[in-house]
RNA sequence: GUGGGUGUAGCUCAGCUGGUAGAGCGCCGCGUUGUGGUCGCGGAUGUCGCGGGUUCGAGUCCCGUCACUCACCCCA
């Protein structure tokens, strides 16, 4: 490669620090997930176009797989091609359809992998990320606890993580749907993205919009407004909905549920983590049922939600069956990029030694490897100094990875000299204070915060 | 997919009505001949995104193109 590389927009590829930092954020919600008796399966890149268009008008969102020389080739139907997929939750459709005799239901999963989206890039948006999902699928019928259940397991996974403060905001599509039908109107559909946009634009041209395009009278939109702008962190909601005076069926079904999912968070609640009931939250994808979340992140909030999911009572099914699912999925790459772009977030130092062995001359690699191996052998992470450089340079090379700790090898001349002018034994450096005292490789240890590298949050 | 903005050193950016490139930070060296950070002195680095055009002359003006970026759309 002659050229410089130019960056592809979209594929954000981390520095060691960052990857460190994701690396520990994704060790976290792994244990809370197993923690929680939630198993690991991690499904293929790909899957047949035919699957991937199920949830909706994504088509332009798959990225399709093809060989270079596969040009002219016949069969291009969508059961045939393969398109990378852009969520977790429609391939775990797939993977309990096609495992569905070896499973045990209610079966409980995490999953953790790169997704793609044909996106146009931009802070929060990306073309190849991460997402951490975690879902309960059963056979026929899922009872409602796990709809409380998911939001738990999510709520307390983040609430460990270094975060900003978060918000999870939970509705219900039968809340809303049963709402929209209880007032008369004819598409829900219309109602709902019109209601969605209620975050960008002015109350009256939301307003407008729902008289244009979803053709409701004025007093109608009126409700429909005064529905989105209930938000409360406990089930006060309820009167508050109850009071716009609507009767329907639907309705009273989702203002139990979401009642339910809000009493049931509400320990889970801290300052740095909240759950509220929030009645303009709709979600685009259609295949949502009954329970939806979004989260945001308090001075992030342009990014959108960072946690999402909900209830679906039809996405997997054979004909015969169905598996009813809940889940919820955490944006990994939109959570975590931001925060390092804007430096709220990083590693203590960029690589995992903790040691540097110095290295006085070539002659003496293999006894400073020993050193190094001693101290390996206690877990120590340390690495030998790659060149034998004036000792004040290799305390540089170790000042500026962040490596705490210079080890410099006794003097091997020392026996025969005068102690006075060589140092007699093994002595370590802490860089940060200047201190330096003799020590045994068999023994000594760094302070325990020094062994591996800490994620630290620079301003917060 | 639609509509804006921006491309100059490793990074952040200056560069006037066109006269063939600069600062700060960083990096390297020396002062300080095996103990860094401070300070002082010195030094290196650019196909000015790419291609074409206008001009005696283009980083600067024009056209095209690519990339990045922001907003919309949608979404993690």
């Amino acid at each position: 490669m002659s050229a410089k590389p130019t960056p592809l927009s979209g594929f954000p590829e981390l520095l060691p620090a960052e990857r460190f930092v994701e690396q520990q954020v994704i060790d976290r919600l792994r244990a809370t997930f197993e923690l929680h008796g939630f198993a690991s399966i991690e499904t293929r890149a790909v899957e047949p176009l035919e699957q991937l268009l199920r949830k909706g008008e994504i088509d332009k969102e798959v990225y399709l797989l093809r060989r270079l020389q596969a040009a002219g080739e016949d069969d291009d139907s969508a059961a045939s091609t393969l398109g990378l997929h852009f969520d977790l939750t429609v391939p775990f459709a797939r993977y309990v359809l096609e495992n569905a005799g070896k499973l045990e239901f209610p079966f409980r999963r995490y999953q953790i992998q790169k997704v793609w989206r044909g996106e146009r890039p931009q802070e929060g948006r990306y073309r190849e990320f991460t997402q951490a999902d975690i879902d309960v699928v059963s056979r026929d019928v899922l009872p409602f606890h796990h709809d409380v259940e998911v939001a738990r397991v999510m709520a307390e996974a983040l609430s460990d993580l270094p975060l900003p403060a978060l918000r999870l905001q939970v509705n219900n599509r039968k809340l809303i749907e049963g709402f929209f039908r209880g007032i008369g109107a004819q598409d829900v559909g219309a109602v709902m993205r019109a209601v969605d946009k209620i975050d960008k634009v002015p109350p009256d041209v939301v307003k407008a919009m729902l008289i244009e395009e979803a053709a409701l009278s004025g007093e109608q939109a009126e409700l429909c407004l005064a529905l989105a702008d209930i938000r409360t962190s406990d089930s006060s909601f309820v009167k508050r909905v109850k009071d716009l005076g609507v009767e329907n069926e639907l309705l009273s079904e989702g203002l139990a549920e979401l009642a339910a999912v809000i009493e049931g968070c509400s320990s889970v609640s801290t300052e740095r983590f909240t759950v509220e009931a929030d009645l303009r939250i709709a979600r685009g994808l259609d295949y949502y049922t009954g329970t939806v979340f979004e989260t945001r992140m308090a001075g992030f909030e342009s990014l959108g939600s960072i946690c999402s999911g909900g209830r679906y009572d039809a996405l997997a099914s054979d004909g015969r069956t169905s598996y009813p699912g809940v889940g919820i999925s955490l944006g990994v790459t939109r959570l975590l990029a931001p925060l390092f772009a804007r430096k709220k977030l990083t590693a203590s130092r960029s690589v995992p030694s903790a040691v540097l062995v110095a290295l006085p001359d070539e002659q003496s690699r293999a006894r400073c490897a020993e050193i190094a191996q001693a101290l390996r052998e206690r877990g120590i992470p340390t690495e030998v100094a790659p060149l034998p450089q004036k000792y004040g340079k290799q305390i540089r090379y170790a000042e500026r990875r962040g490596i705490p700790f210079v080890w410099f090898p006794a003097d091997l001349a020392a026996d025969a000299d005068d102690a006075g002018t060589h140092q007699v034994s093994h002595e370590v450096k802490d860089i940060r204070s200047g201190e330096q005292a003799a020590a045994d490789p068999h023994t000594w240890s760094p302070p325990a915060e020094d062994l591996r590298p800490q994620v630290v949050r620079p301003e917060a």
